[in-house]
DNA sequence: CTGTTAGCGCATTCAG
DNA sequence: CTGAATGCGCTAACAG
């Protein structure tokens, strides 16, 4: 069915059952009527490829996560989805993988479907071959990374100040009398080598040597990662009076951890998350986080890559705020 | 960037360049080598929306979520994405939200996209609307859903055995001695429906009367609700031994208002939640639940529609077993 | 081995 | 108010 079908079956040019499709006026009420009625009829639609091609415009967004199932990044994702969706965009969102050269692979997938948007979720997207890929395949697209940034002239950055936020961690953490804090990092990526710093920084400023910043790496980036670093400090360091962890998944394992060894959450170990995520309000006892304003940052986020579509494409970096939600594990 | 602009510069037809891209025999060497230097010169990829244009074949499959951020239909959805993507399919996820208008709304929009395949998930896509929006728009097109079904030639479904699995959860209780169970709903689904009539089954199986089938609804679908119904029940029946809840998450919400109101879990009351995900892992006890084998699940029907894909499009109901994964709850 | 032509489904001139 | 013609970017059939 194409509207050289419908115009046939009314008897017009196909350009009247275009016009009507697209309200255009001067249509003489009668033809429309009839067209209107074979387009009921039929069940209609046009073809949105066809009508891209000669509009130039798709009038699609490609949103690319490294792991779909990570509840904060499709937490976000669905934030933009509304967003976007509402205004007649259509997303198709792809799980990268951790790699660089599949996340560089799918923007090239995304040019040839020539998106006219694109959201980056997450600081893993900040990386030179990223970065390359995008100045070979979609240098005019409007680009926003959520949590990230990119130094180029269509890409734009909403950024957490998730090391500050660390640093009043720590510091919440030494104003209950903790002064042996160690830091569980989940994984290696930009945001978390932030988060690292806040910690040292934190540290560092309350006087702390270099032999009392403890950084540990979980395997792996789980409730059981986040079990075994926290009971490898557990032995390592019995006296250990709070643990800040990159991610509420994992800082979940810990407290698991400190109850299987038989430590007391808060009173002898304190822990803190960060993501104020459902996980850790599910936890018992329910875990401090650092609230890193996933659903501000997402609107932010969506907000600028609209303007982008809107044809103001430009480089912009905004920051936002963490803070600390304090709950039973501190 | 189009085929012509690299025709023009390479000296040759824009049918030659086609030629090069899609790798057809036939052409001579040199020529195909200046092209294939033009093409990497200048990034070139062609456009997909063109291309499906003149092979009637836009390789995009759409998938219908009521909303992503549940995980167990992202997890799902992940699976599926994984396996569509690795054969060159490109999928557009979308979330729905709940009500039925909305979800032929979405069918419609698949339909404008010209997608080649649909997934539905979960069994809130089994009502009339849904199946009326199909016949209209999508009547020829390859159709799977995830624990649900609908008699149509083009829709196939692969469901769950969750009744039985809610039975032997019963039996599991009974087995302990537990003979006072109550049943919590986190909301009305053909789904939750299925395990409801599996806990009212497994009842009177055990010669329980009437007034011992105890059905509670959870004013929502989310901790909090899971805790409000379980307060219910614990105050309404102090003497409760056992309480199926129909997902994990609202599961959670009753062991911590187990906990609050002082009831030891499981010595006085046991609790089973359906899912197998991973908040039950982190409450603490951890929860015994109802495996419903999402992850196969969601294999089955990507199985079953990239054969659809592939041209071999019939209306098939598959049927899968649950299984119970034992932990401390119980 | 390669160029010419036509057409996929649609919107948009330009005539009338 | 409406129709015929053109082209969006691409592939395929047919010549040569």
């Amino acid at each position: 069915m194409t509207i050289y079908d419908i115009a046939k079956e009314a008897g017009v040019a196909a350009s009247t059952v275009s016009r009507v499709i697209n309200n255009k006026p001067g249509i003489k009420a009668e033809t429309r009527l009839k067209v209107q009625e074979l387009i009921r009829k039929y069940n209609y639609i046009p073809d949105a490829a066809a009508r891209g091609l000669v509009m130039q415009s798709t009038r699609m967004v490609g949103i690319l996560i490294v792991d779909i199932r990570v509840t904060h990044h499709i937490d976000s994702a669905f934030v933009i989805e509304q967003e976007l969706t509402k205004r007649g965009y259509c997303c198709i969102t792809m799980s990268t993988g951790p790699t660089d050269e599949r996340k560089a692979e799918y923007i090239q997938l995304l040019e040839q479907r020539r998106v006219e948007g694109v959201i980056l979720m997450g600081s893993m997207f900040s990386t030179d071959l990223v970065k390359k890929s995008i100045q070979e395949h979609l240098p005019k697209v409007p680009i926003v990374i959520v949590n990230g940034y990119l130094d180029l002239p269509n890409v734009s950055g909403v950024l957490v100040d998730e090391d500050a936020g660390v640093e009043h961690c720590v510091d919440l953490l030494f104003s209950k009398g903790k002064q042996k804090i160690a830091f569980v990092l989940d994984a290696v990526s930009p945001a978390n080598l932030k988060k690292r710093q806040g910690y040292i920084d934190g540290m560092r400023r309350h006087g702390a040597a270099n032999e009392q910043i403890l950084v540990y790496e979980a395997p792996e980036s789980s409730v059981a990662g986040g079990y075994e670093a926290t009971k490898r400090i557990l032995v390592e360091h019995p006296d250990i009076q709070g643990i800040v962890y990159s991610i509420d998944l994992v800082a979940v394992g810990g407290i698991r951890a400190a109850y299987d060894l038989g430590f007391r959450v808060p009173e002898q170990v304190s822990l803190i998350g960060i993501d104020n995520s459902l996980y850790g309000e599910i936890c018992m006892p329910k875990l401090t986080t650092l609230d890193n304003r996933l659903q501000e940052l997402s609107e932010t986020a969506a907000g600028i890559l609209r303007e982008g579509l809107e044809g103001n494409v430009q480089s912009r970096k905004l920051m936002l705020f963490s803070r600390i939600i304090e709950r039973e594990s501190t």
